[in-house]
DNA sequence: ATTACATTTGTTACCGATAACATCGGGTGA
DNA sequence: TCACCCGATGTTATCGGTAACAAATGTAAT
């Protein structure tokens, strides 16, 4: 093990003083163009002569001049900021989802502001408040579960707003995203098409992670529906469940209804920590008991046995919600009016080894 | 599987035009102050009454006033950001290390630009470039290697920089981080220790993941110390390497060297996709060959066998590399000189059930 | 050569805040 | 009572770009 020592570097060190670094207006004097000139020179669809740009470009190499986009928003009205929030970046369904957003965007421009709630309504409202002060173009959140001063906030701002991951029965402005209950009453289904008649669901203790409060709803409105009673619900930790936490409640499921034949759990990450502790104990999955996520998340792919999941196109959801994005934008400069609409996006029960 | 269907919502829709939101000339205005009192009544530690800021935040509540950074940063040369470039957001080794940031300077009303490379230094250079336009007070890289373009820009822009996860031979300013190397030969130490004798290793097969490479490198190095040889090397994939690409790759070490009695992964997914691969086959983990990761990835304390790893502290690399940060910041703005330092970070090899 | 029009370049004002300095009024000590 | 000082507030200039309009230059058609 290493301690924490301190130890000095050569480098940079006091030269990082307050050096002014050079300005379109040194750009301007250098190349004898005005400022206005160098400014259009650096934007492409602008009239400058290519001699013009040419020698410009040439100054702005030598001197290493680096346009300030602060300013220029300022001035443009612009920021070339979307501000994306997801509940936390520390899963993959939701950097994916960052991911396909930042793909879209880069190509026009336009830069991500991230930031992550937390599962968090409250810390939602402050990084909504944070933002908006940066005059962000647009925002994309995740779920359609806000306090009210952040949809006060979000109104007057008066930019596109999309909401993702979620089908939102009053919608502040865009949606692109799918039915959580649909989609695991669709595993319900599922399970119950390969004979399973005990099944059980394994969740979060409370209602923070509202994705994981309606798949749970959509688990029990199908369990209804096929005449399987009310479901055997087993809630434990805060949302998001982690790994360990599927597992301690799996052993609470089988020990509270041990005719169980199948449990559905909230996502891959539980599902997995439910079959590693079937392991331990040696239970056989899915002999004794089948398990199943929601998510299609690497580890599930990967376990043995592989875990059958809910694939919900993660990527897909960033890519369209950009799309969406850049339509509603291009659609407000050229004045057109912009009908707010709902995308819907794909998901698909996928059975494999688990169940 | 719901399909894709795009639907009229109710909403915003034709609202969000082109509103001119309130500037802080209209609070002076109603509440009878000058912009410059409003200025300071938002800024704690000015000079204003209690009266005076209880009537301006009256009338900023009133008109949902909401202060734009952009043109604040500009007047007062300070933007608010620091950038982060991580290699992915999608590893929550790096994204622990991205909330440790965010925790120390969201305190600080600092905001964190965050951007991934994809482990390419051609895009950590795209990413300097653009990100150096929002003029961040700071940047935070990700490993000690870079383009030299990438290093005269961040040289010329005259910030405070930290390279983090790594100690780079040559260090453009401050580090915060730890020798991959050493740390992968305290595992080789380790498994010797314990008695295995054929040691191999699994990794990406290029160089483009450094911190992978240096993993390697300390592999062959405490290799050849003990007199265990070469080493037994599979490279599998571009990395970072996937769960399954270990799986592949564990099969391909035993078909090649089949005396091989315990094996290292240059991270804790591969490690998992290998031992999953060994489940399928039976081949007993460690019975038949103990497998070891790095980075104590959650999948790695839940897996059974629960996967013996080096615990590197990734949250703390974000907490150290953001105090140092802060300090450095703070230190050039009272003109006191700061001196370039390398804080080290602690790992650990934990040992499990896998080895 | 001349007019008409398109292309290229320049000028001025302004985006929305804050720094720096000026001013004003009231309290304090000699 | 007066000089001095400090806290509270106002005024002006400025940060670094771009929009909008004006001017100059070039080009093609007559």
């Amino acid at each position: 093990m290493a301690e924490e020592v301190t130890e000095r570097n050569s480098g940079l060190g006091a030269q990082r003083s307050l050096i002014s670094r050079p300005t379109m207006a040194d750009v301007a004097r250098l190349s004898g163009f005005s400022a206005m000139t160098v400014s259009r020179a650096l934007k492409d669809g602008a009239s400058v002569s290519a001699k013009t740009r040419e020698r410009i470009l040439e100054v702005i190499e030598e001197i290493g001049y680096v346009p300030d986009l602060t300013a220029g928003g300022l001035s443009s009205k612009r920021s070339g900021f979307v501000t994306v929030l997801i509940p936390t970046i520390n899963n993959s369904n939701f950097s994916d989802t960052a991911c396909g957003l930042t793909d879209v965007f880069s190509k026009r421009g336009l830069q991500l502001l991230l930031g992550y709630t937390d599962y968090s309504a409250a810390r939602e409202e402050e990084l909504v408040a944070a933002m908006l002060r940066r005059r962000p173009e647009g925002m994309i959140l995740t779920g359609g579960f806000h306090t009210p001063r952040t949809r006060h906030l979000l109104e007057s701002a008066a930019i596109p707003i999309i909401e993702t991951w979620d089908l939102p029965e009053n919608p502040i402005d865009q949606v692109v995203g799918f039915s959580n209950a649909e989609a695991s009453g669709a595993m319900v289904r599922d399970l119950y098409a390969r004979g399973y008649r005990n099944i059980g669901f394994i969740g979060g203790s409370s209602n923070r992670d509202t994705r994981g409060a309606d798949r749970r709803a959509g688990y029990e409105a199908a369990m209804a529906d096929l005449g399987l009673g009310e479901g055997q619900v087993v809630t434990f930790g805060t949302p998001p469940i982690s790994m360990e936490q599927g597992g301690q409640a799996i052993v609470q499921m089988l020990e509270q209804w041990p005719q169980t034949d199948a449990v559905i759990c909230v996502s891959d990450l539980s599902a997995f920590g439910a079959i590693m502790e079937c392991h331990r104990r040696g239970w056989a999955v899915p002999g004794r008991i089948a398990v199943a996520g929601f998510g299609d998340f690497e580890v599930s792919r990967c376990c043995w046995p592989s875990i059958s999941t809910v694939m919900v196109k993660s990527y897909d959801i960033g890519k369209q919600a950009g799309e969406l994005m850049l339509e509603t934008l291009d659609g407000i400069r050229s004045g057109a009016e912009v009908t707010p609409a709902t995308r819907r996006i794909e998901f698909k029960v996928i059975a494999r080894e688990s169940t």
